[in-house]
DNA sequence: CGCACTCTTGACCGAGATCAACATTCGTGG
DNA sequence: CCACGAATGTTGATCTCGGTCAAGAGTGCG
């Protein structure tokens, strides 16, 4: 049962044979709770082992010099979000718990073993890396070249995609526990801006982000204010046509 | 000899083999001219080889509903900016040429090949690709947690050890070809900005950039403004020790 | 029940955008 | 080799989005 957020993922991009699913079950996995806003993993370390998300969210994130907090990432259960460490040693950043998690460690040996057994999981695990690399792209644009409204709105797309591909997401609503402070190191705009765009896509009735709970009101406008697309998560099912009542 | 850069790129971070160095040189490799301000591959292609930049300077871009271009990497010779196209089809980016450039085409199918007989090649291109993610997500915390100036000298930092690495830089000169413009689309900041931004770093003694080269006056101060350390771009060779005089 | 965290709102400020005009450089054909 | 038009770079004036400061209101946990 702890595998299946894992599995899932996977399927949502690949497809599995029978023998590689086992293969994936049998991994060794020491699964452990984390509490809310706690480091999983820090910049700088040289992990002998990765982790999967498996229940919660969690984000990777920049700590600079000038001390502002840099959130390059949200993740969803079924993520391997230091998956890189395999063939980094130097961990250019930290990944923290947003609310409790469940996390599941997996030996570097045995990624490896599995990956050599395995070919087809080693170029699955390596499309999961590309995977992400689309979406920090995705990111830079976002930073770049969007407004705050635009770039809130992006994000709130990309979330709900992921967390629906995770089997988070019920009736346009999902739990995600970030507060406007994260959302501002995310979006690198103030804690107060934060606060006023989201009354401004509230008011406006594109969505409701309270108390933890996301609702998405009017997934059309709220794509089209944030000039989302979903192609770059690379989800073989493509949301606007399985579920139809996000449109 | 066209396949140098490729070489370089590769034991610049890892360490190959005589035999996995033959096999590399052995790639068939189609060589092609390509002028100025012309795309190579553009988002939303399906290719079936990807390409590695020999000569000169190249970039990867998104262009967003709202007009901008937003562009997210700067390549230096050796790169294989599209290498995520072996194993994911639809291509999320474009990248286009800087300045005039050489570039050689490898067919998928060879690449594949190489990976199958070399896995110690296989995870090196892993690896690049997990480096090309180090570094966009420098870059969010670069568009998302600096200003201007300090965006601008980041950035700077980075093609200066990067070009080092590729043999380009000469003392604390090189040639690079982007235009005003072009900064703008990478630091996501106005053309005019960009021209005052600049000019701000010229006239405080950091560097000039003029006519297309690139010219680093104080590096260390340089260094600290754009809050730069290179650990990220996982180079085995410490710039700061094995290139003094640009301390 | 009380303290700490999070959210909200208002007033003011500033980095960088936008608009406009002009200067310089470069590439091209004559 | 020169001339000319287009691309690129430069500078000033003005405007605006979002930052900063400040104070109060919820909310939730120990």
């Amino acid at each position: 049962m702890p595998h299946s957020p894992l599995i899932r993922m996977f399927n949502a991009r690949a497809h599995l044979t029978p023998d590689e699913e086992a293969a994936l079950r049998s991994l060794p996995m020491q699964v452990r709770a984390i509490k809310a806003k706690q480091n999983v993993v820090r910049e700088g370390d040289r992990p002998t082992r990765s982790f999967a998300l498996l229940e919660g969210n969690a984000c990777t994130y920049q700590n600079l010099d000038s001390g502002n907090r840099q959130i390059m990432a949200f993740h969803v259960p079924g993520d391997v979000p230091d998956l890189q460490s395999l063939h980094l040693s130097y961990l250019d950043h930290s990944v923290g718990t947003v609310g409790p998690c469940t996390v599941g460690f997996i030996d570097h040996a045995d990624l490896q073993r599995i990956c050599r057994d395995f070919p087809r999981i080693a170029a699955g695990l390596w499309r999961l890396t590309l995977i992400d690399a689309c979406i920090f792209r995705a990111w830079i644009s976002n930073l770049g070249a969007r407004k705050a409204d635009s770039r809130a709105a992006h994000l709130i797309c990309e979330t709900v995609v992921r967390m629906d591909a995770a089997g988070q997401v019920e009736n346009g609503r999902l739990s995600w526990p970030v507060t406007q402070a994260d959302l501002a190191d995310a979006l690198g705009i103030s804690i107060v801006h934060v606060n006023r765009t989201l009354t401004q896509l509230r008011t406006a009735g594109l969505m409701t982000l309270q108390r933890g709970t996301l609702t998405v009101s009017d997934w059309p406008r709220l794509k089209d204010l944030g000039e989302f697309g979903s192609e770059y998560l690379h989800l073989s099912s493509d949301k606007d046509h399985s579920r139809p009542e996000l449109n």
